[in-house]
DNA sequence: GCAATGACTGGTA
DNA sequence: TTACCAGCCATTG
């Protein structure tokens, strides 16, 4: 893959990821299907080096529940929001069933890599 | 160029 | 419906 290929990729994750509505999340992996990435865990890198200027607490894992990196200050985001979340024996997670999001047409115009 | 690493997923219990 | 296990893939050292 080219640098050239890499930064367009880059670039729509952070735009997809900034698109996500207060409230709601989406998973790795259907970031990855929307900006049309080949693996999930691209995502994960991505946001772990460029995702400090965007909102992402609102990218979790397709079972709702949270990276280490993210159990730390999430919650609190979650909350101020009013993101729908669930209890189990690992913690906390997130209701993916009700928090699920999924971009518009509108939305996955804007991301180079979809273009 | 090879081996290790990680902000993951899907199937099974 | 939730929890645990093994595989995958691009990036980094």
């Amino acid at each position: 893959m080219t640098d050239d290929e890499r930064a367009a990729y880059t670039e729509s994750v952070l735009l997809l990821v900034e698109a996500i509505p207060a409230g709601r999340v989406m998973a790795y992996g259907d970031v990855a299907d929307a900006v049309g990435g080949n693996g999930p865990r691209r995502v994960g890198r991505v946001l772990s080096q460029h995702g400090g200027g965007v909102p992402w607490w609102r990218v979790v894992r397709a079972d709702g529940t949270l990276p280490p990196s993210h159990r730390e200050a999430a919650p609190a985001y979650y909350q101020a929001e009013g993101t729908p979340l669930a209890t189990g024996s690992a913690g906390m997670r997130v209701d993916m069933a009700r928090a699920g999001w999924r971009p518009g047409p509108a939305v996955l115009r804007t991301l180079p890599s979809r273009r």
